[in-house]
DNA sequence: TGTACATCAGTGAACGCGCGTTCACTGATGTAC
DNA sequence: TGTACATCAGTGAACGCGCGTTCACTGATGTAC
């Protein structure tokens, strides 16, 4: 209990990244604040001597949520547009990705609650997605001319693959829809 | 206030079709029964007349979901397979259904929902996926090796394209998307 | 055809529970002397 | 260095509110005579 204004904001980053990972597999609503502390090794009133409300713990999530989705994809030091596509849909398509909504990339995971949210998160979401595609464009960059479409193709494909994945409870179904979706995505590449 | 049983079916199934709009609009766990009653011009109490509880209903509302939307596909009588692709894509890409979430395609609007529910909603979602690639294959079914693999491009492209554009807040972008997918689609079929 | 009774869809108040938020309190740490 | 005090992260009980569900009641309709 040292409250050196180092510990507490480990305490807080604690309970953010928490949150980012419950709110991904649980939804936006769906978990609450009490369990968060739980989980976080603490009890509910603690709460808000870090955050304002529920709210603004959400929107801190979501942001670190991006933000650790792209420290993910920066594997081995290098910049997100210098990994190849190939490796770069292995990753997205995988079954571990799959099955790891929690850790997983927070478009995919959150899109009907992201749409359904208020200004400010919307914002900030529009902007990750600006900054994917164009990241995308890079690793798609073959032709110049086509770079773009492709990259927006690439980018609807993968996330709507895995939400469709997510959602059948058959297995050789959602093994099909990754493996097609894989393939067809490093084919755009050479186009 | 009759009571005869053609009536009861026929308030039963207002609730059950206001519930799969408000559902698809706002989340599974969105709406209240209380609200939805009111909406159908009736008071709380009288939900359970209906249905044993709010799950129930959104077992039913799901169900009607996946049916209105197979039901505004089959335009004027012909079978959602004789469909050419570029009216469905023109259909499924249009600003329309992107505003239109509580009328809209039900896989786009609660993907994650879905994912998270429980096994009897992921079995039927599961079924109606299943369906609605075969009929996909058919209207892309150009030459039938890759027709399949075609479909799942298809679907899975629209909708996560629909999903992004309903994220993004700058509509530039989200036409964008759908215009870029929407071609995209249609050029498959050629393929 | 007219009258009395039974049925049951719908009413609206009440209940219990979970959840976000508040609050008086604690006790470990940092600071002043 | 040692001691007294102030600070404040964290505690855990309590509060208020919304929501799913229950329940005694109502009154319009269908049925029996």
């Amino acid at each position: 209990m040292g409250h050196s204004q180092v510990e507490k904001q480990k305490t807080h980053d604690r309970i953010v990244g928490i949150a980012s990972e419950r709110l991904r597999e649980k939804g936006l609503a769906g978990v609450g604040v009490a369990d968060l502390m739980k989980e976080a090794g603490l009890t509910v009133g603690g709460f808000y001597k870090h955050f304002a409300s529920r709210d603004q713990l959400v929107a801190e999530a979501m942001q670190s949520a991006f933000g650790a989705w792209d420290e993910k994809v920066r594997l081995e030091g290098r910049e997100p547009s210098d990994i190849p596509i190939g490796e770069y849909a292995d990753a997205y398509m995988s079954a571990h990705h799959l099955e790891n909504t929690a850790g997983g990339c927070p478009f995919a995971a959150l899109t009907a609650d992201i749409a359904r949210g208020d200004a400010k998160t919307r914002e900030i979401a529009t902007e990750r997605m600006t900054i994917n595609f164009d990241t995308m464009a890079k690793r798609l960059g073959g032709d110049a001319g086509g770079a773009r479409r492709n990259a927006i193709i690439a980018s609807c494909l993968m996330t709507g693959a895995i939400g469709l994945a997510r959602i059948s409870d058959d297995t050789a179904l959602s093994d099909e829809i990754l493996e097609t979706v894989k393939a067809f995505v490093v084919a755009l590449e050479a186009k």
